[in-house]
DNA sequence: ATGAAAGCGCTAACAG
DNA sequence: CTGTTAGCGCTTTCAT
């Protein structure tokens, strides 16, 4: 699979390394002592002006950078935050890191990044590493194993270890602590409930990320839609597949089961699904209406375009970060935790009828 | 658009924090020194095959984890790689940051992640951050800009630091180091080639990542195609455009010139021109064929599904991991840098005749 | 085979 | 205002 073209046959060449200054070469080279430099480096109350801009000038010009490991040793703080998601390839996972990512970068912390593949040993392990590296918070999306398994130890650790951390999006009660979410409950129903006003009478549930706490929320929303209709409408539905057996579940069902309407907890279900019912030669939205969560690159590019809820990923991770660093600031213990909600807009396009 | 839904009350409990066992305590609980602790755990040649049991089962008794900072900094040696790409939310880097982190992982290195969004001067100060954090190795993809500016200082400046750096995908031969990327200049000559098999006389070549390394190489695959063609076909016709004027330059494009194949630079540029070349009532692929860079998940839900070529983003990322260890375990200096080629595929979809 | 001691680069009492 | 000192947790000579 992997072929070496060519080899550069240039050997490197010994040039002398730029060796990183340190604190103690600059107090050797201006005559003072560590100490001093250092406060002055740190605008220290008990150093004067006069000393402080020679130690600055010279660190500069020397283009002295703190090291940061060692001021980590000393402070036990080390300006980096870990963040465990379940999958970066799913694009809504990916613009939240982009989120933290930038919000964190603009605090001057730095972010490790671990993907847990939705495994629960895997998020064990990131856990491990992040502890012992000494991050100053963890962000965190539960794997989709451990919110099945609700096997939260590991969390719990954490806190254990006076360690904050912010849940974002696949979050647990049994851990009291930050989080932020969208309201997928409302944004399930109002979904549900604007197909109905669609004129949709059968509409089923898809999901692709079964037993995650949002997943659940979602069906929640869902059946309540359908339960508050006014007007008579089909019995809730739950069709929840993997990615590989989409396809023929939701062929199989539709064999048998009249559906007008499809509700798809993830992006993947909604986009594959609305694939697939044109395939299988229904007209949308004439036929049959769909609404994607998750509103991503795909969905402007489908045809029809896709209807979707727009989760605002990147706000949320932005947002996750800040109620993070606050906790950091104020400390963690006795604080009450809270949850943020994130809006969700629904974004009409074409999937759905234009006119009820 | 953010609101508190709610914030719950209960304080948190003091507990008594997991207090982090060091090698002082251990050492002081069984009655050795630190230095045999530290020793015994390493499995140093001059400890007692006894002593190591005793210490080791302790240390697993009480949960101790080494602290990596401190050995960081006394090994000058963090376990940590770099990564900066241009963007995370493209499919091609996500999937390559899955590929890295999933190698990095399995080598106990940690991955930290820095997001340049195309800009100079923030792949400038990611590359300072790292820096300052000791990274043992770091991975970059070029920022556009860099790439249009031709400035490397920053990325020599990595080197003169002793630090191995792999460029991956987009590179520059300013830069002496090991490199990876696929052969982009073969898989836009065979593309294009294979448009022009399937009876394309007027193929055009339109992209969005203008400016950059891998564009380049592309346009001049593309190019070499036309040239060695033994039929008769149109003239090169490059289209660079950004995300937001695609649609408009494209359909200008099209009043005036006649166009029967596409091949687009990136993901974004074929699936784009797909849908709009559709909606302006053409025939694909009867009377314009698409094909486009990068094997993402949009483009086997497009109608018709996206002829692409597969990058297989996730090996390069964990070759780029292997490459870098490499160097990072042998040495960095007095060693040929290599550039490695990954192979791409040609997936047919429907976005193509099926026959020549 | 084990331990004492030095030191990685930095910060922060405390003294002067 | 500045310097001395101790120490963060670990590794590693060098003695013993």
């Amino acid at each position: 699979m992997i072929s070496i073209l060519y080899i550069c046959i240039h050997p490197k060449k010994k040039n002398n390394l730029e060796k990183k200054v340190t604190l103690k070469e600059l107090a050797k080279i201006l005559k003072v002592s560590v100490a001093t430099v250092s406060k002055a480096l740190n605008d220290s109350y008990d150093i004067s002006e006069e000393t402080k801009v020679r130690v600055k000038k010279k660190a500069k010009e020397l283009n002295y950078v703190p090291n940061i490991i060692a001021q980590s040793l000393k402070l036990k703080k080390s300006f980096s935050l870990g963040v465990i998601i379940p999958n970066i390839t799913d694009e809504f996972f990916a613009r939240a890191v982009h989120g933290i990512s930038k919000e964190a970068k603009e605090n001057r912390y730095k972010t490790l990044i671990s993907i847990s593949n939705e495994e629960l040993q895997s998020e064990i392990e990131s856990v491990d590493i992040f502890l012992n590296s000494n991050v100053d918070g963890l962000l965190i999306s539960l794997a989709s194993e451990t919110q099945t398994k609700n096997q939260y130890e590991h969390i719990k650790k954490i806190q254990d270890h006076g360690i904050p951390i912010v849940l974002f999006d696949r979050v647990t009660d049994a851990i009291d602590c930050d989080k932020i979410t969208i309201d997928d409950f409302k944004s399930a129903y109002d979904a549900t409930y604007f197909l109905l006003r669609k004129g949709c009478k059968n509409v089923i549930f898809l999901s692709t990320i079964s037993r995650t706490s949002v997943c659940e929320l979602r069906k929640k929303g869902y059946e309540q839609a359908l339960k508050d209709s006014k007007i008579k409408v089909g019995a809730t539905r739950f069709l929840e597949v993997t990615h590989e057996n989409l396809e023929f579940e939701l062929k199989s069902f539709l064999e048998i089961e009249e559906v007008d309407g499809i509700l798809g907890a993830d992006e993947h279900s909604a986009v594959a699904s609305l694939h697939l019912v044109q395939n299988l030669g229904y007209k949308v939205p004439d036929q049959i209406s769909v609404i994607g969560f998750t509103n991503g690159s795909l969905t402007k590019f489908t045809v029809p375009s896709l209807t979707a809820i727009s989760q605002h990923s990147e706000l949320m991770g932005k947002s996750a970060v800040q109620t993070l660093l606050s906790r950091i600031q104020k400390g963690y213990l006795d604080q009450e935790t809270q949850h943020k909600i994130v809006q969700t807009d629904l974004i009409q396009r074409k999937s759905t009828p234009s006119k009820s």
